[in-house]
DNA sequence: AGAGGTACCTGGCAGC
DNA sequence: TGCTGCCAGGTACCTC
């Protein structure tokens, strides 16, 4: 369940937990996530304290003083805190544990997540060094997206979800910010007004702002929490809403496949 | 270089 | 009830 939104409540409601605590041991019951848990990665954590806790994208980074611990969630992992530890259930495949007894359990059903290691500043490990700008940061702007979307015909949605355009935007933010924005999910890129792309980046930053606010509320409690998603849902206007009446014109909401993707949108306010 | 398709994995659900 | 097929919030990597 892990957007942007989520992954930035994560950060924050473990932080206070673990930031400058000592790992006592990392236990790896499933090595096989999206790429391997490196082998070694347990012995370079193994008495170290957490120095910084930082969010890219949605990757989380833990720094201890001579590394940089690299978790991303995938489609179907979460993150949460344990005051003791507890028999695990089939999907908690990692768990790191500190000194004072507390436990940091990941747990990913469909294994699409990761935890790396970089001794390198992270900023220029693979995964991170080509991304695009954080969509809440002043570096996403109209004038950044209508020059870098010159003479693109790559659909909208497409290059919205595109992380080297910007990092953050999944399925469904992309479809809620594009009808927010009456912008049609399949225009090309490139066939966009400065003036339209100021809406869409308001749009964008306006929902991702929204519900980071919301899933402090629902993700509030880290601790032995289950952190049920679901915040959202009120919120959504087109997402998993095909049939439905828009709401700005009572029109169908329309749902079809745009690369690969459920894509909802109003046929009539987007253009 | 850009665009589109494929692969990774499990669980839930609709339809038969 | 049980099987099959399809879908799911991500994204690197391959091919065209």
């Amino acid at each position: 369940m892990p957007e942007l939104p989520e992954v930035e409540t994560t950060k924050r409601g473990i932080e206070p937990y673990i930031l400058g605590k000592s790992i006592q041991q990392l236990v790896v019951r499933q090595s096989r996530l999206r790429w391997p848990v490196p082998k070694p990665l347990a012995r370079y954590l193994k008495g170290q304290q957490i120095e910084r806790i930082a969010r890219r994208g949605k990757y989380l980074l833990l720094s201890i003083n001579h590394g940089t611990l690299i978790i991303h969630l995938g489609m179907s992992g979460s993150l949460r805190m344990l005051k003791q530890m507890i028999p695990p259930g089939p999907h908690d495949h990692v768990d790191l544990a500190f000194s004072n007894g507390s436990v940091l359990r990941y747990t990913d059903p469909r294994r699409f997540g990761a935890w790396l290691w970089t001794a390198e500043p992270v900023k220029q490990h693979p995964l991170l060094i080509n991304l695009g700008p954080e969509p809440l940061s002043t570096h996403f702007n109209a004038d950044y997206l209508y020059h870098y979307s010159s003479k693109r015909k790559q659909a909208i949605k497409a290059f919205i979800m595109n992380a080297h355009t910007v990092v953050g935007i999944g399925n469904i933010y992309a479809n809620e910010s594009l009808f927010r924005a009456g912008i049609h999910p399949s225009r090309a890129a490139g066939c966009i007004s400065q003036q339209r792309y100021e809406i869409l980046v308001d749009s964008i930053k306006n929902i991702l702002q929204a519900a980071i606010e919301q899933g402090g509320t629902t993700l509030r409690d880290f601790v032995d929490g289950e952190g049920k998603p679901g915040y959202f849902q009120q919120q959504l206007q087109v997402y998993g809403c095909a049939g439905n009446p828009c709401r700005n014109c009572g029109a169908a909401i329309k749902e079809k496949r745009l690369s690969q993707r459920s894509t909802f949108y109003c046929s009539r306010c987007q253009h």
